[in-house]
Formats: structure tokens, C-alpha cells, sequence
DNA sequence: TTGTATGCGTTATCAT
DNA sequence: ATGATAACGCATACAA
């Protein structure tokens, strides 16, 4: 492994002199800085991240914290998509990913502790229980963190816009004549709280009243959930037209539940998901969904994490709302009069 | 930050007696010892993690190496539960994950560089262009590694059993009487080639003669190339009874085109996947596919990889086969007389 | 059994 | 414009 020693060396000059060229430092002869890093070049010298982690105290290291709980962690289009998207824009800005769990080894660590450990600059948070002692420590800790999809106080975030996404799918069904809309909603996150509000705000404002029965716990990428609150609705007397899922994924559950008492979709059924993964869009007829824009999510955690450890004093924490997008498929049947 | 010096003061001994003491060596007095591990706790102190890998050469850190080349990088299931699983893994060893790509930053590196700019131990290689030079000059550099479904000379390799996986399918096919099979096969990688050879070898030992025209190219998690080889099968005048897809989520294609056609599964047409993700199970009917074992194979890579580098004398480079298992499902129909 | 000294590769400070 | 030196936190060879 070729250091900045050897290249001294070869130039006759000192480690400190090759440092400052090889960094572009302005007191050095722009001669002597050509030629040091033409030798660079030559020898193949390549920067050694640890000893420049440890003399700075900045590991230009980015740690994720991705939780795997029961099935919604990588496996979940929304967060590998934006796992992808994190690391191409914190790579852009020349840092690296690392995942952040508890154990390492032998050594039982809480998230602070292991980020610590490792010398992360900051660390995503994302996809884990957000009410964990463990992140909120994190989270309170000396360490700049961004968090997708919940807000902690005087801390940055990065939220999809899952008030407007849920209005406009709302809107949308509306003015395709639906009136009795149903909707399965996941498990109690401030996710579902916030859709399930726009939902009821939504429909209040459509003049909409929308029946206790109308509204169904599920659970989110969940498709057994999700069939069996389809069935229940099913099996109402006064039926919906039209029954909104937690998410594309969980919808699986409904259409086979709907295949299974003979129902067709969506000329007996309508509905909708929600996400936007490549699954739904395969689908035919094709899910009417609401595109959650995980990249553009993720490229924002990584931009926004990477402006508090750069400009830590004229950093003041942020949230941005990301919006998604209509994919208006063709799941939801057009029942207006004359149509 | 509390470093091992803090706690040689307050202990009112030298860093290096703090150092063996917390390395568990044992020429250190057993009450001292203790004390100082007592210290350690009390004042919170973490190991740095760079400096101990400047010292001692070693980052106990493992590089990943996923590319995300058109949509089969993390986008599929398979190659994030192998992931995760090489994550669990590797953290069980005391190793962290750390991604690798090219470009950093502003610095043009290639696989090799960054990997070594890292300091990374080994790197883990899947889902990537192995004919790619940039991937070459990483598997035969110094730095130890373990490639997925890919063999390099003198390198070792974690293996999905896609001989036995397709023999498998063929078989249990066979066996509900189906004699006119169709394969719709990914793009030309080594897997594609094995399967392609696999499902040859076993047809040929059941008797069958495979029409060439049942032999049809598609691509891997790609549901329209799926869709269109599935469309030109069926316009064929001798029709296959059943359909074996590249893998389960470009069956999609095919599902929709039988759909198309009014032609239902598996009354007018059995079908089979392969890989056996999550979607495939929560379809209904549920699909016939082979389950590939993603968890073992991340854990079996990682594994490896841990040995490597731990144990480099004693190390010979090997192939690990991991078997996976049929997923018999609803969609093969038993086609037998009598039946 | 404990301590001293040194170095891993880098950068920053302060002389020269 | 360049260089000598120290320091980041840790582990180890060697001295005491």
C-alpha cells in the first residue's frame, strides 16, 4: 500500500508538503503541487479513509438504520428504493454507507453506541419503530440524524406527503362517482394516523359520511390483513364501491378475495393502493395508486444529513414534505350517471 | 468522547495496562483487571473503532457489492433477503456492512480502490456485471472475497442450487403428467445458462423431446418480456401445456396474458416460477415455484468471507452449493389419465 | 505485573 | 514555499 510517505519520499519532499498538494492547499508551488500528484498518480496512492477518519474525526460515513422488523424493512420496495437513493446521494457528496444495528459482535450495543463505535458523521433513520428507547436515544444524541416519515423535535425529517396523496386518491375515486368509500388502513403509525385523517377530512369536505363499518384495520404489506378485512366489508349490506388499501402490496390480499367470491375488478369492485411499486404497475388491470417518490425521499434524507454535518452552525432542522404522485390505473370504475 | 487514556487517569494506571486489560490479556493482575473494566463501564467507554483499525491494519469492516444495474439490484427480493442476511451475519462476526461502488466523492475510483480506500476486510459481490473489469480486478486483487451465484477461479462462491432447483420443477411437473413443457429463460448469465442445461438434461432424462420453439427468451424480473414470450407460445399450433417463467415476478407478464386471452390458470395452462418470493405465496392460486434460499446463502457468503479473513493460512477457496426447495403451489394441474 | 515508547497514515500548526 | 512536529486513539514489543 502506497502512503503519503513514499510519495515524500520519491518527490524529496515532506509528508507535510505532498499533503498539502495532494489537498490543493494554495501555499505550495503550483510546480512542485503538478508534479507530487503526477507521482501520486503513478504510484497509485490511494487516501486512506481511516487515518484521515481519525485524524479529522469526520469518517465521511453515513450510518442507515433500517430495521427489519417482521417483513417491512429491505424486502419493502418503499425502503430499498429509497435505501438505493440515500447512498447514491450521499455517495455523490463522498460518503459512504454503513448499517447501524444493535450487537455487534460480542459487544452489546444500543444504535447510539454502535453509530458511535464506527465514528458515523450521521445517521438515517428509517422503516423502525420510532418509539424504541434505542432511536429516541439516537435520535437525542450528539449525532446529526434525519428521520423518514416522523418528526422529532428540533431534529430534520423527510416526509411523503401522505395527507395530499391520500386527498387526491380520495378525490380522484370521488369524481369517478364513488360515494361509499371504504378503507383499509395498516397498523397505528403516525403514517396511518395522518391518512386515515385525510381521509375523513377529505370526505367531510366531498360531504361525505363515511360509516364506521367503512373503516378497517389492516396491516401494512400485509396481504391476509388485508383479504380479511375485504371479506368483512364484503360482507356488509350496504357494501362499498369502491375500498382503498394500506398499500399496494396488501392489495394482493383483496384481489384474491374478490377473485374468490366470483368479483370482478373493477366492474364489481373498485380499488386502490397505495406506493406506486413496480408490482402494482405490472398488475392488470393496472392498480390505481398513489406514487410515494421514495428516490427523491431518500436523495433528500441523504442532502439534508449531509448539510448538518457540513454547516452544523447555520443548520436549523427542517422538515420536507415530498410529494408523490396519481397512478390512476384503471381499477376504479367510472359509475358516474351517463357514463 | 471517553477514550482509553481518560480512564488510565482515573484508574491511575498506563493506557497500555488500560488497553490489555480490556483485551482480556492475561498478563494483567485479575483485580486490576476488573477495576479497570469496572472504569470502562462506568464512564461509558466505547472502543473507537478507526483508530484500532489504523493500528491493527484490520476494519473488521466487509464491503457489499450490489449493483443496482436496470432493476435486479436491491428492487429484488432476492437479493435483498441475502442481504440482510449477510448483514446479520457479518454482525455477528463483530463485522459491519459497508457498500461499495465507484466514484466516491469527486475521486473516479473503481471497486478495487474504494474497497482498499476503506480499508474494507473482504467484500461480499452479487447482482453484478461479473464480466466487468472493474469487478475482475477486484476478485483477483489482495483483498479477500466471496461471489454469489458466479465462480472465479481460486476464489470461493456461495452457490443457488439452480441445477437441482430446475431438475426439481421439471420433475414434479413431469409427474402430473405434463409432456409439453415450455421454458421462458433471463438473459444469458451463467445462472440462465445452468437452468437452460438443467432443464435440457432432465427433460431429455424423462423421454421428452423439447420442441425448440418451447424454448423461448425472456428476462429476469421483466413482466412484459414475460407477457411476450408467453403471447408467442400460445399462437403456436402444438401449444405447451405449461409455462415455466425466468423467475416469479416476470410470471406477472404471463399471468396477465393468459388473462388476456380468457385462458385461466391452471385449467387452460399450468405455470411455475422460480425463486419463491413473497409474492409468489400470497397469489392466488398460489404459484408452483422453487424457493431459493437467499437467507442461507447471505449467511453462507458471510460466513466464508469471516474465514478469509480470520483464518487466511488454513483458508482453501471452495463452492458452496445451497439447495433450495420446491414450493409446490396450485398452478401445475395434474393432467394424468384417471385424474 | 506494569509501564514506556513507538507507530499506524494523515493533517494542522507553527517555524523556517 | 516548505518542513519539522505533534496529535488523533489504540495496541504491542520491550523494558522495568
Amino acid at each position: 500500500m502506497v502512503t503519503i510517505t513514499d510519495i515524500a519520499q520519491r518527490c524529496n519532499v515532506s509528508r507535510a508538503t505532498v499533503s498539502k498538494a495532494l489537498n490543493g492547499h494554495s501555499d505550495i508551488n503550483a510546480e512542485t503541487a503538478a508534479h507530487i500528484r503526477q507521482v501520486a498518480k503513478e504510484m497509485g496512492y490511494l487516501p486512506n479513509a481511516t487515518a484521515r477518519a481519525l485524524k479529522l474525526g469526520r469518517s465521511h460515513n453515513i450510518g442507515v438504520l433500517f430495521v427489519d422488523k417482521t417483513s417491512s424493512g429491505l424486502s419493502h420496495e418503499y425502503f430499498s428504493r429509497i435505501l438505493e437513493s440515500v447512498k447514491q446521494e450521499a455517495e455523490r457528496s463522498g460518503y459512504d454507507i454503513t448499517f447501524i444495528s444493535r450487537d455487534i459482535g460480542t459487544l452489546p450495543m444500543d444504535y447510539y453506541e454502535h453509530a458511535k463505535y464506527r465514528n458515523c458523521d450521521g445517521v438515517i433513520i428509517a422503516s423502525v419503530d420510532f418509539t424504541d428507547p434505542a432511536v429516541i436515544k439516537l435520535v437525542n444524541s450528539d449525532i446529526p440524524t434525519v428521520t423518514l416519515d416522523y418528526v422529532f423535535d428540533s431534529r430534520s425529517a423527510v416526509l411523503s406527503d401522505n395527507v395530499a396523496g391520500m386527498a387526491e386518491l380520495v378525490r380522484f375515486v370521488y369524481g369517478k362517482g364513488h360515494r361509499k368509500i371504504a378503507f383499509i388502513h395498516g397498523e397505528p403509525t403516525s403514517v396511518t394516523q395522518k391518512r386515515l385523517a385525510s381521509f375523513h377530512k377529505t370526505c367531510a369536505e366531498l360531504g361525505l359520511t363515511i360509516p364506521e363499518a367503512y373503516i378497517e384495520a389492516g396491516t401494512f404489506h400485509d396481504p391476509k390483513a388485508s383479504g380479511l378485512a375485504t371479506r368483512r366489508l364484503l360482507a356488509l349490506k350496504d357494501r362499498p364501491t369502491c375500498i382503498l388499501y394500506p398499500d399496494d402490496f396488501s392489495f394482493i390480499g383483496g384481489m384474491n378475495e374478490l377473485e374468490r367470491q366470483g368479483l370482478s375488478i373493477p366492474k364489481d369492485m373498485s380499488v386502490a393502493g397505495y406506493d406506486g411499486i413496480l408490482l402494482s404497475q405490472v398488475l392488470r388491470p393496472r392498480l390505481t395508486t398513489y406514487r410515494q417518490d421514495a428516490e427523491a425521499m431518500g436523495r433528500e434524507a441523504a442532502k439534508q444529513l449531509v448539510e448538518i454535518i457540513e454547516r452544523p452552525k447555520e443548520w436549523i432542522p427542517r422538515q420536507v414534505m415530498i410529494p408523490g404522485s396519481l397512478l390512476t390505473g384503471d381499477t376504479i370504475r367510472d359509475i358516474r350517471q351517463g357514463f
